[in-house]
RNA sequence: GCGGGUGUAGCUCAGUGGUAGAGCAUCACGUUGCCAACGUGAGGGUCGUGAGUUCAAGUCUCAUCACCCGCUCCA
């Protein structure tokens, strides 16, 4: 039987595809009836189905049935459920609180948000300074300065609002003159001067319109809380931004209580929270998200093979999901985008998704990260408590080095919606939703023809037959065409449906969701049918 | 956080100061013979929210909230 052929991501309306998870009950704005709250979404019964079917595949794949690892052998994993609300001293040890956010400054005069350590580079290549400097004369590398004040200051006035409102703002000779008297080493620490009110120390100027900037402030994206009815300092406690350390922290419990060796992995599915400056990109980026991480515990010198290993299974993985190989790219971080964790670590790769809102780029389905002894250390180091194992085949202490395949079960949902979602103009729906028959939130329908001749009675025996095993509906309502249309948005594979001849020689038609044709089997063959397919 | 845009039925939208509308969808009844048929009927609205102007505001003014796009950010 023929396929269609896919479309590319570029072609797919995210608008188109957003609808849909309404129209079909896969995605709900959080709060709707309220105006909704940037950032969260529910899920509706069809996207409950298929977040579960794609949360089971992945604990199935890699708890209950782990795959084989580079010896043939299966791997060893285990599962693990954590609190979302941990001792806030965790997140100091692993370097959320702290020095984990980068220092942000904001501009008085703007309110552009900037990284500290990014202000010097923007600087010296926005475009304002440059006019600026043509304005005073000067070169703007250049540290010999005999600035023409005035061209500036004339200069500053007449692109008041539209590129320099922070220059317009504060402007005293005085100042300029004391700044340049002293030891102004290049073209910012006069702009900087320029922009200081008399009697302040000159600040760094704004990038984007010359205004001053806060000092470097921490911005965190943790949500907080307050644990018991006081809310004081002490009573302050963080949603988890990432399930990750609630494995560390049990890692020393699951040794000791799972005669587990290592290697050996732990894995956890659940919900994180990030207070993301501008979630956008429908679910791609919330605030409440869910995760699927396994910490891998291996031996140092091993952990480059595994981390291998990791890679190249965690995408085949999600091929064998439906996602089509073109869509599918891993990509090695950069040095200067490591994270905290990965520094010391042979590096972090991201399973990227063709994304119709990156195309032709990738965004981020899972990271697969070498984060070493960091998080094992940080831990033994804050917590006092020993995390060296002892491996007795090697007769050897160590921290073990872990290997990270973290992937985004939210992300994930988002990346089987993009790949389904496949417009045609030529059937009633215009559209279908073609998920891989394992993920479907619909695996079956049931029809019966037309409501009458007894079809609905023999339509729901079938039903009630294959619904303790598959997750199937009936539908008697409407005709068949309006049945079918519906089940193509909703992604389910097939439907079956009870004809008059089926009350003849027992058997049933088969509709093929992807090519839309049909094959007649007996009514006694559907178990067997969608055992050989699902 | 900044700039731009959009908010009227579940969805798509019309409505330029004077009675709140259409198509689709939903539900009921009838009909039905494989891809969103048809007929009849029904339900569904504080016009995002709050002020103001006016005899009168979905419409004009202001504020506010939410969403979308672009910046900024994204361990």
């Amino acid at each position: 039987m023929s396929e269609p052929a896919t479309v590319p991501p570029a072609d797919k309306s995210m608008d188109e595809l957003v609808a849909l998870c309404k129209r079909r009950g896969f995605i709900f704005p959080a709060s709707e009836v309220y105006g909704g709250i940037n950032g969260f979404w529910d899920y509706g019964p069809l996207g409950t189905d298929l977040k579960n079917n794609l949360r089971d595949a992945w604990w199935n794949d890699l708890v209950r049935s782990p795959p084989a690892g580079p010896d043939g052998q299966p791997l060893s994993l285990v599962g693990l459920d954590s609190s979302i609300i941990q001792n806030p001293r965790v997140w100091e040890a692993s370097g959320h609180v702290g020095g984990f956010n980068d220092p942000m400054q904001t501009c008085r005069q703007c309110k552009k948000l900037f990284r500290a350590d990014h202000v010097p580079d923007m600087l010296s290549e926005s475009d304002w300074p440059k006019a600026a400097a043509d304005a005073a004369g000067v070169d703007p590398a250049g540290t010999e300065l005999t600035p023409d004040v005035d061209g500036l200051r004339k200069w500053a006035q007449r692109k008041a609002k539209k590129v320099a409102p922070g220059l317009a703002l504060v402007r005293d000779p005085d100042n300029v003159l004391t700044a340049m008297g002293s030891s102004l080493g290049s073209f910012a620490g006069l702009l900087a001067a320029l922009a200081t009110p008399p009697g302040e120390e000159a600040a760094t100027p704004c990038p984007a319109c010359g205004g001053d900037l806060t000092a470097p402030r921490q911005f965190n994206l943790m949500f907080e809380t307050f644990v018991g009815a006081v809310r004081n300092e002490d009573a302050r406690a963080y949603l988890r931004p990432e399930t990750a350390q609630g494995i560390f922290l049990n890692y020393r419990n699951v040794l000791d209580t799972m005669r587990v060796k290592v290697p050996f992995g732990i894995a956890q599915i659940g919900k994180a929270f990030r207070n993301e400056v501008t979630p956008r990109n429908f679910i791609f980026r919330s605030r409440e998200f869910e995760q699927m991480e396994v910490e891998w515990f291996c031996h140092p010198n091993d952990a480059q093979t595994w981390y291998e290993f990791w890679c190249a299974h965690r995408r085949e993985w999600w091929q064998g999901l439906g996602l089509s190989a073109e869509n599918l790219y891993l990509r090695s971080h950069d040095a200067d985008e490591l994270a905290h964790y990965a520094k010391d670590g042979c590096g972090t790769y991201d399973i990227e998704y063709r994304f119709p809102f990156t195309a032709p780029g990738y965004g981020e389905l899972e990271g697969v990260a070498h984060r070493s002894d960091f998080d094992l250390r940080q831990h033994q180091e804050h917590s006092g408590t020993k995390m060296e194992y002892f491996d007795q085949e090697r007769n050897e202490r160590y921290i073990p080095h872990v290997i990270e395949p973290s992937a985004g079960l939210s992300r994930g949902v988002l990346a089987l919606l993009c790949e389904a979602f496949t417009p045609d103009p030529e059937r009633p729906s215009k559209v279908y939703m073609r998920f891989h028959p394992r993920v479907a939130p619909i695996q079956a329908a049931v029809f019966p023809l037309v409501n009458k001749d007894g079809m609905p009675e023999v339509a729901a025996k079938l039903y009630n037959d294959l619904r303790g095993t598959w997750k199937t509906q009936l539908d008697v309502k409407q005709t068949i065409g309006k049945r079918y249309a519906r089940m193509d948005e909703a992604g389910t594979p097939f439907c079956f449906t009870i004809d008059g001849d089926t009350l003849q020689d027992q058997t049933v038609t088969v509709r093929h969701r992807d090519s839309l044709q049909q094959e007649r089997i007996g009514i006694d063959r559907v178990r067997e049918f969608l055992t050989e397919r699902l």
